[in-house]
DNA sequence: ATGGTTGCAAACACTTTGCACATGA
DNA sequence: TCATGTGCAAAGTGTTTGCAACCAT
């Protein structure tokens, strides 16, 4: 049930952007979907596998750009030399990691906006995005 | 003279670290040192050879590693899929990056610490550092 | 003298590209 | 049907590792 719904959501994201349903597609937007942290390609992969979806590592890289494109997932960078991916909807917060164990958690509201206000008043820069990452000891790891 | 300095500024740096003085490591602190934008590996590269300092890439990865353990340099990610390097003494800011042109600009005085209160008191995570970064459009490319 | 430092070759991880084949609309 | 999407091989880029030779202390 929740399945099919899922489905269909990502079907018609998927349409609005001009884009062909194809079930690797699919696949990716509902991992995007249900996943609460970032995800690498290979994590994308594995789930991929786990579903039965037969995907090359070369597609899904595509199809992650395609969909970054369409503004349909945003891509972060959190010091690992790789990007992780978000589905678009979720991507209005920011992340903790832990340096000891890895874990990474959201940080919402971060209320930046008076900052940017500033760089544009004080400075003339118009800010599009930004990148707020947080890096620290997670509540299992201070002990 | 200024160089002298500098040259002079840098030994002590790198002695106080325990880290052996050699012409490769005395030009890449001397770069950090000058440069006001963040560099990466090849424009660190580029400089040692203006300055007649021949050094192999894996060298100055290598250097680059040591001064970041060391607390002397700190890498810095502005979603590039490549690292960067601050003097340790210059890193308390941020920045802010032209989607357009690529150029690189420091922003200071985030005042971020109200939010890393937040986050610990509300979360009880421990934040011992952050990267903020903007992208949008400088100045000149907003015409 | 000797342990840290470097150069070179090789490997590694992530990402992109080219091209032929396959597939969704 | 036909533009779009995919798999496979290969290459590109940034970075790390192993090892022998080198050099700062």
């Amino acid at each position: 049930m929740t399945i099919q719904i899922n489905k269909h959501n990502c079907q018609n994201e998927l349409r609005s952007v001009s884009l062909k349903v194809t079930p690797a597609r699919l696949g990716v937007l509902a991992v995007l979907e249900k996943t609460d942290t970032p995800l690498d390609i290979n994590e994308v992969i594995s789930y991929l596998n786990t579903q039965n979806i037969k995907v090359d590592k070369v597609t899904v890289f595509r199809i992650m750009n395609v969909l970054t494109l369409k503004g349909l997932a945003v891509p972060i960078q959190l010091n690992e030399g790789k990007l992780r991916y978000e589905h678009a909807d979720k991507a209005d917060h920011h992340h903790f990691v832990c340096e000891k164990c890895g874990a990474i958690q959201d940080i919402s509201d971060c209320n930046i906006r008076q900052l940017k206000k500033d760089i544009k008043d004080k400075k003339g820069l118009i800010v599009k995005r930004h990148s707020l990452e947080f890096f620290g000891l997670c509540k299992r790891c201070q002990q």
